[in-house]
DNA sequence: ATTAGCACTCGAAGGAAAAGAGTGCTAGCA
DNA sequence: TGCTAGCACTCTTTTCCTTCGAGTGCTAAT
């Protein structure tokens, strides 16, 4: 059933009012605002709170959105804010200088987002599979060689393995040579115990070699795909008046601090619109989010690779303005990964595609 | 001036009984403990009292200690606390399993450090710079190669590099020649302009790609002696019953929020016993920590290398619960770098010497 | 030196009263 | 029929006052 129109900005003056002061809002307050006396709005209102779109703590209060509320609300009425110069500015220079390890631009991610935003942040990426592509082994000395695998998504990992006895060289390379046959385009998933002997017995290998570095292999796999998520500014919680009660926030602030909880639970839900997803209090899946709203942008990480911003707030949560900077920051960060913005800190002659590198 | 015997066990039982209750201490509760009126007890803590040992909230309340009270506590009177078994038990078996990459021991061993005292904690470590032993130089294809360079610490690090335009084999070889000539054993100072000029000639480079192989290389030394500051359970604070006051809460979980903060004031002060730091309410440098106490213990990574875990909590802080977890932790953490604990997760036949891995 | 006793202080807790904000309803008006 | 003014009513918040109790400081006695 569509609203009248009054009828929208009367729920819409609720929420922007209630957002703005944390008060129940009353119908005095809106008469102006709506162009009607208080009475009107208090008919409208009472009608609004019979469909389940408004609440009242308690009969002599105004009323404050409810869940529903809130939801038509961000689906049909909210405005596109639009971001400050100011702002935008502070977000591109930001972004401008981010040349460094994954781990580190998401952890620099998630600390911006959650300065703009003033809620807690998170920042993850979603990666597909890999397997290797190659394998290098770098004979150091007798008893030390070096593992090198790049992997299908250019990342390259390495491992240094001191034996307790000696190897040739050839040895290292024959090695080198089975691996690049038998493991490269292996997803982890794909390295099997079989695979593993039978590359043993190819190897003549007798002490677990093949093992060991296979077991690297495999957790190289699993991390590239596993996604490492970055929580920030938790304590911007307090901020917020629902969190004044030091247990509320509490509870709020150890599940957003726990990165796998809150990852387990958050992709499943709600429908994307433009990249931008909003779960709002009891849409959660989380009991501990229940009264809790999430926002989160989605991002193109370029290679197949999917990246995720949000905010974790009070339902009360600023949804406009916090939308308009996730989007803005997701944008960016999708600019960033297609390498359209050029890389900076290294030397512009030369244009390096920088992939991820690792440490 | 020394104190009588009995102006001790006031105190103590002063500085026990707060710690315990949060709550101001009268002189009655005492009497029974002391062996003595509650009139004498008063006497001796108006002397104390005198002598800046203790505070009185206001007239009509017990005496509280004041940091004075706490330092005097702390250096002569607390009795070294044993863990219980079952904690104990609780730490050994979490750092039983620890081969993992550095970056994730720290933090684990900060939530490890967390949830045993229940106060925020950080863990870190001090790294002597290190250079590089060795590079090497894995040519992919013509426009890509990979730089894999072996550090001091046996760490290895690695950087994929894509060309826009074609190179030889033989140049990368010829590369890889010049910077085991010219960049092993050189520390991250020592990398200046002009060595990197005159590796340039050498080379007949004309595109920056030793600069840029350079610079990796400096950003890979510098994060090699910077330590990783790891801050786990921020939002134990707000167990703490003075920290019911969210802005005070705030104020102190933005600054242990934020590691750079923390460990550039953490290492400058207190002097050490046995490992063990003690820094009190306004003995500590940031206006931050003025009304809240650090204890830090250390312990020795290898290498020459030492490493810190520490809590932060009120003043009120069980000194002598969290000094003793804190010391088995460290001990702990020692011995597992002393590699008297065989690393794990690893087949065992082999028992290689696994080094920290990069990625 | 220690203790019992007592007047005094000051915060905490409780409770009534007043204030204030907002509603729901009814009656009147265009 | 839809809007508005008015008013009684409800419920929370604030304020103020009293009471209560824990604890002190002091004095006098042991």
């Amino acid at each position: 059933m569509e609203l009248s129109a009054r009828k929208k900005s009367i729920l819409t003056a609720v929420v922007e009012g209630y957002i703005a002061t944390a008060e129940p809002v009353g119908s005095k307050a809106l008469a102006e605002r709506i162009g009607c006396s208080s009475a009107t709005i208090r008919n409208e209102m009472s009608e609004l709170t019979g469909m389940g779109l408004l609440e009242q703590p308690h009969t002599s209060a105004g009323r404050i959105p409810s869940a529903a509320g809130y939801r038509l609300y961000v689906n049909e009425l909210m405005e596109k804010q639009k971001l400050s110069e100011a702002e935008a500015a502070a977000i591109n220079e930001k972004l401008a200088r981010k040349d460094e390890q994954i781990e580190k631009l998401m952890a620099e991610v998630g600390q911006l987002t959650s300065s703009m935003t003033r809620y807690p942040a998170y920042a993850l990426t979603m990666k597909p599979p890999v397997a290797a592509k190659r394998f290098d082994f770098i004979y150091v000395d007798a008893n030390t060689f070096i593992v090198v695998a790049l992997l299908t998504d250019n990342t390259v990992k390495n491992k240094l393995v001191h034996l307790p006895f000696s190897v040739h060289q050839e040895q290292i390379t024959t090695l080198s040579a089975l691996f690049n046959a038998n493991f490269t385009g292996v997803t982890d998933r794909e390295i099997t115990d079989s695979l593993i002997r039978s590359t043993e017995r190819a190897a003549r290998d007798t002490y677990g070699l093949v093992a060991v570095i296979a077991s690297f292999l495999m957790e190289c796999l699993a991390a590239a795909r596993t996604a490492p998520m970055e929580v920030a500014g938790a304590s911007q919680l307090l901020n917020q008046p629902e969190f004044r009660d030091p247990d509320k926030a509490h509870a709020l602030m150890s599940f957003i601090s726990d990165g796998s909880r809150l990852v387990s639970d958050l992709p499943a839900l709600g429908t994307e619109q433009e990249g931008l997803r909003v779960t709002i209090g009891p849409e959660n899946l989380a009991e501990e989010l229940r009264d809790s709203s999430v926002v989160m942008a989605s991002y193109d990480a370029g290679d197949g690779m999917r990246g995720y911003i949000g905010v974790v707030g009070p339902t009360r949560m600023d949804y406009s303005s916090v939308a308009a900077k996730l989007s803005y920051i997701a944008a960016g960060l999708s600019r960033l990964f297609a390498g359209t913005d050029a890389p900076k800190g290294l030397d512009n002659k030369l244009v390096l595609k920088e992939s991820e590198r690792h440490e």
